[in-house]
DNA sequence: CCACTTTAATAACGATTGCTATGGAAAAGA
DNA sequence: TCTTTTCCATAGCAATCGTTATTAAAGTGG
């Protein structure tokens, strides 16, 4: 009963369609509409594959849904090398903001966040798509406080700052960017709001 | 083929259901679930009224979320009052994103808002609850710009206020702490992130 | 060319979706 | 009591949901 394609294989016939293709119109569409409002039949429409290769590529919807979260999310890793680049931890955060408000209002993808859509998405069946989502949120808070702290240690923020208020504020700007785009806001209003809601943040002491 | 009971009906057997409570349990699975994502028997379940006793009471599916959106956004006069009647815009705006975090992590009731439940639904035969919810925001942001504009006039805030990214950075900020406490996070958590996001306002002139 | 392996396509599964037709029960007015 | 009006409950509608069994097709290794 073997259904994914083993990686090692020498023989049968080949996939008819590239699966990170397949993958990347899945995200789309989930991007879109979100979890459970996205259809088995929305999906064979977005990625032009057939129900059943869609379960022996991808498992199922759940699993399915997973992998275009990672594919979204990407490496965490990628984020936290930015942040450490940025020459302090508010620039770190200001532009994360701003990348947000970017991609929220991006052309050639849906408008907001899917992790936002996934973290709305309803029945409890849903609940461990919903604890993925809060898990990425929860990896990403975790990045930004690491980041605040180094600079506190550094110099540049005060030792009274409020590491864990900033953060938080950080993810709901974030997460309420994509609430605002969706309702259609422009590119420069996210901008704006990502800016700021920066404005509070302490001074640099020297 | 009269399908709602009429006001002013002199006869016939009476409802064996409270409408307004009824409408009440339907707005709280609403809330807790999203538009989509709350089936029919849910509905019935919570409300502890058959499928047709809805639909004659109610309307249809969406008419009945629509009437659950009207009574959980509540009266925009009540909230312009209540505006007005604080001291400063500022202290308005705070008491409003305060009241949200409360509202978000109360016991009683579901997790988060419900208007970013609704604003996250997917499908596009939803659409025009997503703008029905939308609608809500755009009013709740209307108030906000005229309380701030009356600030300016009288003079505690400068004429240089940014007076729509503030109040689109509160609209953000509230949309942004539902997904918050739809994660799990404490009442404090949230009221941090309130206050947090207050600091950046400009100080009073005097 | 023949086995063997794997994917593709068709068709359908049972369950659930939003919604409603039907028939009878419950109240009020005559 | 009888008629009229309205509502409740059962039962079921067509459509869609996520998922899969079945069979044909397309490759590789012998």
């Amino acid at each position: 009963m073997e259904k994914t394609s083993a990686p090692g294989r020498k023989t049968g016939r080949p996939l008819s369609f590239d699966r990170d293709e397949a993958l990347e119109k899945a995200m789309l569409t989930f991007w879109e509409s979100g979890y459970e409002t996205t259809s088995i039949s929305d999906l064979t429409a977005a990625m032009g594959v057939t129900a059943p290769s869609i379960y022996a590529a991808f498992g199922d919807k759940k699993r399915l849904f997973l992998e275009a979260l990672r594919r979204y999310a990407g490496d965490p890793g990628d984020l936290e090398n930015a942040m450490e680049l940025a020459p302090t931890a508010r620039d770190a955060v200001a532009n994360m903001l701003e990348n947000a408000a970017r991609l929220f209002t991006g052309d050639a993808t849906p408008r907001g966040c899917l992790l936002a859509s996934a973290a709305a998405t309803g029945s409890k069946a849903a609940a461990d798509v919903r604890d993925a989502a809060a898990k990425e949120r929860r990896i990403i808070r975790a990045i930004i406080v690491k980041r605040i702290e180094v600079d506190i240690e550094r110099g540049p923020l005060p030792d009274a700052t409020r590491t864990e208020a900033l953060a938080d504020l950080a993810l709901a700007v974030t997460q309420g960017m994509s609430v605002l785009a969706r309702d259609g806001a422009d590119r420069e209003t996210l901008l704006e709001v990502a800016r700021a809601s920066m404005v509070g943040w302490p001074q640099p002491k020297a």
